[in-house]
DNA sequence: TTTAGCACTTGTTATCTTCGAGTGCTAATA
DNA sequence: TATTAGCACTCGAAGATAACAAGTGCTAAA
């Protein structure tokens, strides 16, 4: 069913004004507000109609109304206005892209950080796992007693360690070490590395065996790291500043979900998985992402085509989307394009934002 | 003044049962505990001396008594038992040592984790800022458009980034790079960077000039990330459940302390610095770590005498120290085993805790 | 269709009481 | 002299009660 222009416009100030004060709004409040030029009683008449409807309930009888998650749909939906990011804001949010050339992972974190303290709400930013496997090895000779072990990956990415050892290596060594990892183990990812491959690898390292054990370990721990979801939480205090959360059961739900921090990247990723745009999810609506109390908005970070992760945030179901939203978007527009097109750092210095 | 071997007792018993159940203990409560062959009336009496000689409080004129900062103080130091750790926790602890190989980084994180979860409380892990200068830089050709650019500290650290560009390089082109870096920028840091600096580099680099702002850029961001601490925080809910936590304006405190990284870090640092030894820190008389409603054990992690960071717990005042502080030595003294000695590797592996 | 008026509901806040745990003190006891 | 039983006292926690305020739905009039 459709609302009346007038049900909008009532929708929507019970919302502004929940967002801003927490407290249910009632029918008197509302009549001054806006441009409704009716009485209390007749706004009584239109928010009865909207709870059985669905867009707002009362928490008891005799308080106001608040929205319910029908209701903040609908609102994030098209009746809120556009928020304009103040040139405070854009300055805050610009630096990070100043500061913080090409990395992709410490770009989100401090972006994460920038949009937690501009909204005051908590921040997340989830890497999606390589999941590559091993391309080309190489090593670098770094002093008598340890190297560079660099493992380039089938998707251009890069690990690296530095590997110390108690015998003392020389550059042929380092060398012999970064052939026999390519002849052995180039392509493969960590559950493949059969024993032969370790046996063929040993054999390979000839009169450096002696090594092949330290190498090896140093490896299977790359291997395995490549594939680990990285987690980046900000400004998880600001949720205990709501009254929502005053409840430390209430808290200690929502931060939960956030220091889970496995599970939480698997449910942000999935969800970032499906959809490729912004989106919202209200207290317990939102699927595996239900929290009785919190809201979360979801941006996944889309770069060449290809879902690397998301950040968003996450507040009480009361959040100011618009804000929330226009900072989210804010960022991942100009992520894009600092990274689209071959991720190109040299050229898009001088396009980025001032 | 030295406390009578009843009164030794009798506080002892007063804390553990405090940290037991979180509740003021009365006289009555301790009648039938440990070996007390005495009446009520007796401990109310030197329960009422140990108050006044400053080692217990009672909250109100009517509860029981609770144990002051200098009674947590001598508790710690001398009255209670030691703990030995469980085959489960000792197995849960060298696990750690067993997947973490030579990373200090990633071995204190994942060390902070099991500690959180065997203790359940909060724990932390901090790195020291290294704050060293570039020593040397290499560069290793990756492909057409990137190219890995490593720079080795004067501490013998290494950072390193792949950079990607959108001119094509060459094997050349990555190595004039490095020599350019190597004339000019060796032994620089962060604020030693001039224009005189950057001038001679983009000249040493001749053809290749058009990267040299790209690389520059990369330098400053590696230069700045080395010092920069790191502090890795586990575990935020447990303290969440602890009575004491209950007021979420205390939880939010304590929290707080915790997500000021940076100062945190400073102030964790510079107590590590001062002290060689594992610290411990109750309530308000923490220092610069006063915190009202918790406690704090510190363990400065040492290594070849360099103090490289820290690592630590977070809980209620009243939190088992004697366990806390079984599990932070446990770590501590095998991280020293693995390390010591030029940390090596291969050599540890045969060695390292079953 | 809108609105003024009113009875009704219900959470909040403050006040008061009761209850119990625990104390300190006194006097008796070993 | 050290210990203990007994008791009056203190003070917070928990519960009951009442006053209050906010907000509603409904009715009847405009």
């Amino acid at each position: 069913m459709e609302l009346s222009d007038r049900k909008k416009k009532i929708l929507k100030s019970v919302i502004d004004s929940y967002i801003r004060t927490g407290e249910p709004v009632g029918s008197k409040l509302l009549t001054g507000t806006a441009d409704l030029q009716v009485s209390s009683a007749t706004i009584r008449n239109e928010m009865n109609e909207l709870e059985r409807m669905g867009y707002l309930e009362q928490p008891h009888a005799s308080a106001g109304r608040v929205p319910t998650a029908e209701g903040y749909r609908t609102y994030v939906n098209g009746l809120m206005e556009q928020y304009l990011l103040s040139l405070e804001e854009l300055k805050v949010l610009n630096e990070v892209f100043n500061y913080k050339v090409g990395e992709i992972e410490r770009l989100m974190e401090s972006a994460s950080h920038a949009i937690s303290e501009m909204t005051n709400y908590t921040s997340f930013s989830v890497l999606r796992p390589e999941g590559s496997s091993a391309q080309r090895f190489e090593t670098l000779y770094i002093d008598d007693h340890s190297f560079l072990l660099i493992m380039i990956c089938t998707d251009g990415n890069i690990r690296n360690r530095h590997v110390k050892v108690k015998a003392s290596v020389t550059p042929e060594m380092v060398r012999a070490i970064a052939d026999a990892l390519n002849a052995t183990m180039s392509g493969v990812c960590s559950d493949e590395v059969t024993l032969q491959c370790v046996l063929e690898f040993e054999e390979r390292l000839g009169e450096y065996s002696g090594i092949a054990a330290t190498v090896l370990r140093v490896i299977y721990d790359m291997l395995n790291s490549t594939d680990k979801e990285k987690v980046h939480i900000d400004g998880v205090t600001k949720l205990l500043s709501y009254p929502e959360f005053s409840d430390v059961e209430k808290a200690k739900g929502a931060i939960a979900v956030l220091e889970d921090r496995k599970d939480f990247a698997a449910k942000v990723l999935s969800r970032s998985g499906d959809e490729k745009g912004l989106t919202v999810h209200f207290g317990e609506t939102g699927g595996d992402l239900a929290l009785p109390d919190a809201g979360i908005v979801l941006q996944p970070i889309i770069i060449n085509g290809k879902t690397v992760g998301a950040i968003g945030v996450m507040g009480p179901k009361r959040m100011d989307y618009k804000k929330v939203i226009a900072s989210l978007q804010y960022f991942v527009d100009n992520v894009g394009k600092q990274f689209e097109g071959e991720s190109d750092n040299e050229q898009e210095q001088r396009k980025k934002p001032e």
